[in-house]
DNA sequence: ACTGGCACTCTGTCCGCGCGAGTGCCAGTC
DNA sequence: GACTGGCACTCGCGCGGACAGAGTGCCAGT
């Protein structure tokens, strides 16, 4: 049995007086605030075959109907709109991205607009390493047999490791050493480095070769395995919004996710589609995450992404809201990158 | 009307036994559970002195006794014996802290170990700038008319920010510039630094002053203005511990207690004393933290301290056991740093 | 100074009840 | 055939009373 428009229809009434007022709707409450032409019992059919089909349920028998976590697909889907921003919104968009002074910076303010507007949980990927280009290599002599490397790369990110030399170093060959490090990876991209790195240890005289393959094992290091990636993250205050409702009674298992780089990582860095995406309740296969739903997408400047964003709220969320938020905020920091 | 030996002693095992159950504790129980060789009605009236001196309450007449903030400052600072850690506590922290490649590693680690070996909320402010000195400025070209500034100070932080010049510079200029800053500043401590940012524009040949005037004022930013601190955060997930008991039902204020760096600063930050502190509940002055606990102390290589860290969890907290465990991280985090 | 006993108070819980919202179904109408 | 009004039914929820249990304060006695 398929859908016909107006079942769509009471799909579409459902999930927003649900998410509007959090509690189970009822026919007669439906028929009350929506025009939709017909009578209870005719929708109260339609919400059976509604149920049949998997995209509401009642909590209880004789309560009202809710929204599944398919029923909000379907909306998020086919049924919602996109939600213009209010030129509020834009100003304060605006308004707090402006003076942003380093990457830090950006990052920060940004994830506190984002949990901000949209009243949810934010999290913001600093740029990806693994989508970056080497701008600069830095060695900085720490004492005779340490050095500091500082990696600029070309998104902003700036990543330092210390590196514990075998013997003392003079100071020329540290120079030395800079220079052959900055020929050889500067531009390039962090992925295309390995390599390289190995280029530059053969390259290298045996005198100097020892020094150089330590250089070599923490740059190693530092472009590619620890491109484990850093998130900023804002707003678990609006968690405990909806009072105990949302989340089934407990924010444990929430608040356990979140504080797993890991799994935010997954949940807003999977950058393939540049396009937003949606996950609701159990699609993001996490079981922690059952009862929440993640709107999340790329950034970037231009249309190259270097990382993702993204907000996480109850399944009960105002998706069409969200998304038009999460969208914007994505574009208005991408073009702030581009400016750098 | 003073408090004799056994009263404090009654007080001590009302503390112990509601830190344990979480339940107001009656006069029978106590005497069951401890040895304090009296019968429950002479525990009555101890208690009853107890409450008249406002150490304890009754949440309700007729329920057992509760300590009240006052009760848990008399408890801290007379009753309690330190409780050494045990030896799994001992190994838990060295395997935790060995492997720390940077310093945001180790703050990351040191924050995280913290949360777990507490189960409380745990904080960590990194090394202060307004402790550090300037160990290297480096300036490093991105275009014509940028550089990025990095610092890199003793304790192991980096800081950067761009830099935008009047106008072109060539790479000569740049070098020059870097060799200048790093004569002037290298060594310093940050906090003596402004007078001797000044004299580097004053000591500037006229044709490049612009340029130097520029780079100043993103330098007293970086020094100073900027020195805003930062912090790393891991363990809210322990604040649903206690059910919603804790914290008068409901996380939200001490969540959003938890998201204003500034508040947290306050609560760990004041080093002046190289002791543990422990503040209780209203003690702490914010409002959003009345029921909340902080345990802190100063951690640094050797007796210097050069940051703060600490968690933050409900009055009702085994602080003989949460003052040990901080005390021991920072010892442990202080002689990581000394290595460095 | 401590103790045993007693009356009292209060909370938490369980039960039963009635209300109201909401449903499913069915017969009737356009 | 699609929609509607009506009706009986089901449940969750809130309310009030009764009850058990824990804990207290007080007092007289040792």
């Amino acid at each position: 049995m398929s859908l016909d428009d107006r079942k769509l229809e009471v799909l579409r009434a459902i999930v927003e007086d649900y998410v509007e007022t959090q509690e189970p709707v009822g026919s007669k409450s439906l028929v009350e605030r929506h025009q939709l032409g017909v009578s209870p019992a005719t929708v109260r059919n339609d919400m059976a075959v509604l149920e049949e089909e998997g995209y509401i349920r009642q909590p209880h028998t004789s309560a009202g109907r809710v929204p599944t976590d398919a029923g909000y697909r379907l909306f998020v889907d086919r049924l919602s709109k996109v939600k213009p921003l209010s030129p509020a919104e834009r100003r304060a968009i605006e308004r707090f991205l402006i003076g942003a002074v380093d990457l830090d910076d950006v990052v920060h303010r940004t994830v506190r607009l984002l949990a901000q507007l949209t009243r949810q949980v934010a999290v913001v990927q600093y740029p990806s390493l693994a989508r970056s280009s080497v701008r600069h290599l830095e060695l900085v002599p720490i004492s005779t047999t340490r050095l500091m490397l500082v990696m600029i790369a070309d998104t902003g990110r700036v990543e330092q490791r210390l590196v514990e030399l075998p013997g003392p170093v003079p100071a020329d060959d540290v120079t030395d050493l800079r220079r052959r490090v900055n020929e050889k990876l500067a531009g390039q991209k962090l992925a295309d480095t390995p390599p390289l790195v190995q280029g530059l240890v053969d390259d290298c005289s045996p005198d100097r070769r020892a020094t150089m393959a330590c250089l070599a094992t923490v740059l190693l290091e530092t472009l590619v395995e620890r491109s484990e990636e850093r998130l900023a993250l804002a707003g678990t205050a609006n968690l405990t919004r909806g009072g105990v409702l949302d989340f089934q009674g407990t924010l444990r298992p929430v608040l356990e996710a979140l504080e797993e780089e890991v799994i935010l990582l997954k949940l807003i860095g999977d950058l393939e589609p540049s396009t937003t995406r949606v996950r609701i309740g159990d699609e993001n296969k996490i079981d922690n995450l059952r009862s929440a739903s993640v709107v999340s997408t790329g950034y970037g400047p231009g249309v190259t992404i270097v990382g993702g964003l993204g907000v996480l709220g109850p399944t009960r969320m105002d998706y069409p809201g969200t998304i038009a938020t999460v969208r914007a905020v994505a574009r208005y920091v991408g073009d702030l990158l581009a400016q750098n």
